[in-house]
DNA sequence: TAAATAAATGCAATCGTTTGCGTAGTTCGA
DNA sequence: TCGAACTACGCAAACGATTGCATTTATTTA
């Protein structure tokens, strides 16, 4: 029952009575072989259901041909943002006939090498990748372009290569909410980050700063902390509610921290928005369960993940020329909902 | 910059002036090569970081030694579920060495016939798959189990065959926690379940059916409805609030029905959990995020992941025998929370 | 000292395909 | 009627590794 063999040219090629030459080349519609020849071949081949063998397919054609397999290397799997990226290449890449591997990091630099090793191995075509959040050295993935194996980036950039990337517009996205809250009405608007060594952290701080400079107002150190998750959120966000001059407005970078703050927020007894208003960033699941749903910023996972596999598959194919780094940024979108006032 | 070639067993032997087959043996670390040369060459290729090419390797050995490459296929990635599960699968994987292949389906026939295909191409191992909603022919799956490519089946499994397979405790996780809603002093619990025709809904209504007899509740089909999804569920609440014998409790097949009852009877005034209870069934991102907190059945996606691919890499390595069907079950847990009384 | 034994290495086939080149057999023009 | 030009195929060498068997050389034994 187990191992079924599979059929190869050989079979065919005995079975028909003619050469393994004589077999690849019909299966390949060759006209050099005789017309009747190939259709008989071709039907025999069809009848016994004959497929390709990739590996030696792969073998013979390593120096030249790439493999169809793109390695995917993402941080966390169970994320709402990770989860929709990856949704976006398998989409793109499955469409235009590739598969792919998927590795997780465990925001960990040594499972990171661990991972590009291993796929370098394997034979994938190129990489798609979000750095770990300790990763400090790049050698493995400058030993990857050297190897030839292509790169992009996404989410978490590296700053030191010059590679393909796609990121989310951070800034603007960022700019745009803040703007939002100014507009409707919130004077002192609190900006919870994450630690501002990741690119990500330090564009969204820098939307939030000239949104404020747009509008005529100065920015309060005292309203800007790094906190990026609920249970920092939850015991922040009190303190800051005490203040004598407390924030009227609070802008997260994920909505999983605005969840936070808004739970605090409600319990210690002020209406959302019109007392307090709240902005996140990334519209998951989350956003729309609680109550009021979340204002937040779109962040378009699976339109990053398309754009990743766009590009790493121009790179593999030579559409796009191997030593450009293409870098696209994709649009945000402001989604108002009930913890902002409207326009 | 691009294709710096692969330094190979030929380019250590040219460079050292042995034969092909005495560098294979030496890295082997085969005892009929000498102490001196058999050292000489694995220094040679650590300093050149040789690696073997897994490509030829597999090609040599495919007919006795399976590839490394574990197939997964999903319905959807952007579900936390199906993350969950993705999860598990990949650090049991990659704890043993494999790595993984991922596919979705989106819920279509075609398609996992497609990918079913593309991964006996690629010499996948064995595959993990949750069949697509409008599955209902199983060739796809003989041929792989022909091919002598194993199988497992989670979540949705494959009623027709006699697979492999991991499963939630449906019937008992129902039970227990529609048993909770009856402790608590509720007296008519409604159902809301998927289409019977998948035999996880089958088991989640008999658990629920089950707990109303073992508490002397009879089965009132007013309240049992088709209904897997938030819309639907907003949809149909209200009016079964509007009974003239409303219902005290609700329990949903997924947090987020449950998310849409719990929004409807906030809406419609009622106290939750006082006069309307509510139980979910995933204990996803969602849960913990509503107003109050979800009281949900928790599905351990992570552990029936690792489960499946547990059982997946025994079948491949032997452990496990080829014919037999290996059927684990996940035991649930209740997690009580804000949407119902505490006992 | 010759023969047997052991130790160290190479040869060549193999895995399943592809492909450059060579060569029968046919056809055609002069 | 003879060489040229096709046509239709086969041979064999790759791709990079493994491995049974043969071969060489050194060592031991009778």
């Amino acid at each position: 029952m187990n191992d079924k063999q599979q059929l190869t040219m050989k079979d065919i090629a005995r079975e028909l009575g003619v050469s393994v030459a004589t077999v690849s080349r019909a299966l390949s519609d060759s006209p050099s072989i005789s017309k009747e020849r190939r259709q008989a071949i071709q039907q025999f081949a069809r009848e016994h259901n004959y497929f390709p063998n990739v590996i030696a397919e792969q073998l013979r054609h390593s120096r030249r041909n790439p493999s169809r397999a793109i390695g995917v290397i993402v941080p966390e799997l169970v994320h709402y943002y990770f989860s929709s990226i990856l949704d976006g290449i398998e989409s793109e890449a499955s469409a235009r006939g590739y598969h792919i591997l998927v590795a997780k990091s465990n925001e960990s630099y040594q499972r990171e090498v661990q991972i590009c090793e291993s796929m370098l191995k394997n034979k994938v075509c190129g990489i798609i990748v979000s750095q770990a959040k300790d990763t400090e050295r790049y050698d493995h993935f400058e030993h990857l372009e050297q190897a030839g194996v292509p790169l992009v980036f996404y989410d978490r950039i590296c700053p030191a290569l010059n590679a393909s990337r796609v990121v989310v517009d951070d800034y603007m996205g960022t700019l745009n909410a803040v703007s939002h809250l100014i507009e409707t009405g919130c004077k002192r608007v609190a900006f919870f980050g994450a630690s501002m060594n990741m690119i990500i952290a330090k564009n969204r701080f820098n939307g939030y700063r000239d949104a404020l400079y747009k509008h005529g107002l100065t920015l309060d150190e005292s309203l800007v902390r790094i906190c990026d998750n609920r249970a920092d959120a939850e015991r922040i966000t009190p303190a800051m509610m005490r203040m004598e001059n407390r924030p009227d407005a609070f802008f997260a970078v994920n909505d999983e921290t605005a969840i936070g703050i808004l739970t605090v927020v409600k319990r210690l007894g002020y209406n959302v928005p019109d007392e307090v208003s709240i902005c996140g960033f990334t519209n998951g699941f989350r956003a729309t369960v609680c109550d009021p749903m979340l204002t937040t910023v779109e962040q378009r996972g699976t339109q990053v993940g398309k754009e990743a596999a766009d590009i790493l598959i121009g790179l593999v194919e030579g559409t796009l020329p191997a030593d450009h780094a293409e870098k696209r940024i994709v649009k945000t979108r402001l989604v108002i909902r009930g913890t902002t006032r409207h326009p």
